[in-house]
DNA sequence: TATATATTCTGTCATTTTGACGAAATAAAT
DNA sequence: ATTTATTTCGTCAAAATGACAGAATATATA
């Protein structure tokens, strides 16, 4: 497992893999919009990814799983390892940056460095629905939040790249599973579910085009029950057929929207 | 870059990022038959992916470039990272076997061992066009072979999961980028295409339409001259476009096969 | 109560793509 | 000249796609 605190166990190269960082860029949709959990250290004025170190004892896709539950609270999330990062210079300099800020500050950086020394990065992305998170604030950090991937602040290393990556698994993983279902609260309508595609991949998607091929594939299922959105007609509710969906995650399926 | 010699070098923690590895899955193709470059250590009786570690001084994708250029003698060939595996368990209990047939040979292992620690590997496969390949055997090996795919050898450690696992990346990747250019050599008949599409998907595929399809992207343009196959009609050579080719490369096309 | 407004939802049609076929053309061997 | 093995070209019905418009509904308000 792993937080980004800067515990000294964290410097244990007993307990933790040497070099090697899993990153996790964590997406959720809201307001129509798809965001990224970013947490801010204290003392520094950039944002990171939500990240941690691999415990000897437990495989990547175990400690990305990790990551993911001590940000959200989630456990068993959807998630997809994309690309792993490894560089002499994707870290190297920002943290002689770094550790003059916390020279000033009064705080001896660990002897035990070997973080900051060369580093390799496994990065996955993690699916969650949105209103089920409960952000986790870890020790270290000044702050976590929510922010929209369209307009994100600055960021710590390469972690920008490695969003922009991550947004482009997404786009191209959309077309091949119906990953939509881990995004969306478990009953969700057309309009929402049409308009979640549109904003993953960047471009308008004609509603009816959209909504014929969506139900070709038998994967959602519509309900009895409306939604009440106001002075609007009241959409539909729908929601994902479990086996359907699991045998197209398992096979695959092609949606050329 | 990295040789997966027992040079001590290799060892050399100032030199080499610990506890990663790069394992790069080398495919060609050749009398029909999908074929990966596979060495085997002297001592040992099992078979392994070439590999290697990464300099401090290089990324992870010169690492992985390298490894095919000790191996194959061939330079800036197509290569994609497709996954990072990491598990306490993928090389360690092998590694206690591999001791112990070091120690009967009366050669003692490295005291500076971290290689047989927690291990990550982070895996790529590589392109090459059969012919133009020079094997190159290290000092450490005892062979270097082509093996078809289809009938591996015993191989070391998780190296079968990782060729599994390269395959289905080839397979998923061939249907959204024009892959079979990197396999072929540069003058090509459209029956050997054909084959070697069928060979990657392990499916049968309509000759008709299979050249109806590859004809409309535009990537792949007829020549005058004819190649002699004997007692029968001679078959056009083609070739690729490198404008579309590349152009293809970078926005991806949908083969749907 | 009627009307306006904003959104959901359903349907058509021409065009393109696909999948499943068979037959003609060619190179060398007999 | 005939046979054999392979390449190459063509058709056609069915399915998928892309572009497009209008009816239905829920509330607000006139």
């Amino acid at each position: 497992m792993g937080t980004n605190d800067l515990d000294t166990a964290y410097f244990d190269e007993q307990l933790y893999v040497r070099n090697v960082a899993v990153d996790n860029v964590i997406f959720g949709y809201h307001d129509r919009e798809l965001k990224v959990l970013l947490q801010k250290p204290k003392l520094l004025d950039k944002w990171t990814v939500a990240g941690g170190y691999i415990l000897k004892t437990e495989s990547v896709e175990e400690a990305a799983h990790n990551i993911a539950f001590m940000r959200t609270g989630l456990k068993d999330l959807f998630l997809e390892q994309f690309k792993t990062f490894g560089s002499p210079t994707r870290i190297k300099d920002e943290w002689l940056d770094i550790e003059k800020v916390f020279a000033n500050a009064g705080l001896n950086p660990p002897t035990e460095a070997w973080i900051r020394d060369y580093s390799v990065s496994i990065a996955f992305y993690t699916l969650t629905e949105f209103s089920l998170v409960t952000v986790q604030k870890a020790s270290f950090d000044e702050a976590i939040e929510w922010w929209p991937v369209a307009q994100l602040p600055k960021m710590m290393f390469d972690h920008a790249l490695i969003i922009e990556e991550a947004l482009k698994a997404l786009q191209r993983d959309i077309y091949h599973y119906p990953i939509g279902y881990e995004l969306l609260p478990r009953k969700f309508t057309l309009p929402e579910i049409h308009s979640l595609y549109e904003t993953i991949l960047g471009k308008t998607l004609d509603n009816r085009n959209f909504t014929r091929k969506l139900l070709s594939t038998g994967i959602i299922k519509k309900l009895d029950e409306t939604r009440n959105i106001g002075a609007h007609r009241s959409p539909f509710l729908y929601k994902f057929e479990k086996k359907r969906y699991d045998a197209a995650l398992k096979d695959g399926i092609f949606l050329g929207f």
